[in-house]
DNA sequence: TACGTCAGTATACACATGTATACCTTTGAG
DNA sequence: CTCAAAGGTATACATGTGTATACTGACGTA
């Protein structure tokens, strides 16, 4: 599982890498919090001795700043490739939903544990998902700006646009990690949304004044 | 913690709400799913003993169950009771939203836990929590109707906008209960974004053919 | 008054857990 | 060649955990 997040990793220690593979595995089926993870559980997922951890982390904080770490680059690196695809796509809204969705489907594992952690008011690793948002959410504004696709003048209100949306598709990672089947109708569903988020800015921004 | 709550409870006996509002509040503090809670640390937490549990529990999904329910209860009947507060202000928008940020700090742990739950892929408590998000889509769309508030034709467009403006506005809780300093400025945001949504449902109806 | 049920307690036990310590290979630089 | 890390293992121990069983008191009802 989690393909991409695998070859992220090929260059440190195989221990290393199988104790983050199986902290992802592990969070991502049960639910339980990254850094609260059982050690030993976790050794016996990667097949390894449970005290094998302590070589390569202090904390179980610091396996799962290590993790979200990785997921953080493996999205923001695809999600750049991803934007030239979309571009030789007849509608680049469809296709970065589309390669998004795929995205998530390869990735099943760390978009369950990075929507949750997202989504956890206790969560010391919600401020790196919220970077990774952001960063998404800027590559976008300058996707817009570039090919001229939304007519909104304001900068700030287009990258508070970016990001509600950007929030909204990880967050369509859940139902469709739950019924991979439902991907054309959530694709349907997420494409809709955007294109009311964008006309109804450009609305906005025709009705009252642009703010001087 | 959690005033509204208890009240919902008051008639279960004291053991089984002091394990329901321990769970909350535990549930909230760890992020720790609700159906995989310690069972000595949740009797610690409410002073009893640790068998107590399974006096008013067949499982911890049994409690887990209980607890998801109350809290669907309480937001319910409180979403109904913020509506008709909300008809006396200027703008019912604002008003909805503001209501619904008051009633969120006023039942963080239950707002916590609940968001958490909605966003994790394996937690069997989703579909319940689905069904109070669609319950509330139900009751705004009535609300606009009954106003006249948006003049979007298709009924199944409104739903379809209002369920994702309800869940926006759930998962709006996160950063509130993290500051609850920046109430206003979320609020703000949220006004705003539910403005360009509604706006842009209209304006993608008036270009495209309203659908025969 | 007697008694069954309900809510809560006390004790016990087998098992899992986190951590500490010491030991064994491999490997690469001096 | 040496030897010191680095990666991985084995064993041990105190503590925490879920569950089972048996006990106590309160209370409504026959």
């Amino acid at each position: 599982m989690s393909a991409m997040v695998e070859d992220e990793l090929a260059h440190m220690p195989e221990g290393k890498r199988k104790l983050v593979v199986a902290a992802l595995k592990i969070a991502a089926r049960d639910g339980t919090p990254l850094n609260s993870l059982g050690l030993r559980e976790l050794a016996r997922e990667a097949d390894l001795n449970h005290n094998t951890f302590y070589r390569h982390f202090e904390d179980l904080d610091d396996l799962a700043r290590s993790t979200i770490e990785l997921i953080a680059q493996t999205i923001i690196e695809e999600m750049r490739h991803i934007r030239t695809q979309a571009r030789t796509t007849a509608d680049a809204t469809e296709g970065v939903v589309n390669f998004f969705l795929e995205l998530v489907l390869k990735n099943p594992d760390a978009f369950a544990v990075g929507v949750r952690e997202l989504n956890t008011v206790s969560s010391p690793l919600r401020p790196l998902l919220l970077k990774v948002i952001d960063k998404i959410a800027r590559q976008s504004v300058e996707q817009i700006r570039h090919g001229q696709l939304v007519a909104v003048k304001d900068d700030s209100v287009l990258l508070e646009v970016a990001r509600d949306i950007t929030v909204q598709m990880f967050n369509a990672a859940v139902p469709l990690l739950r019924s991979p089947a439902k991907k054309k109708s959530i694709a349907q569903a997420l494409v809709n949304s955007i294109r009311r988020q964008f006309l109804g800015a450009m609305a906005l921004e025709s009705l009252l004044p642009p703010k001087a």
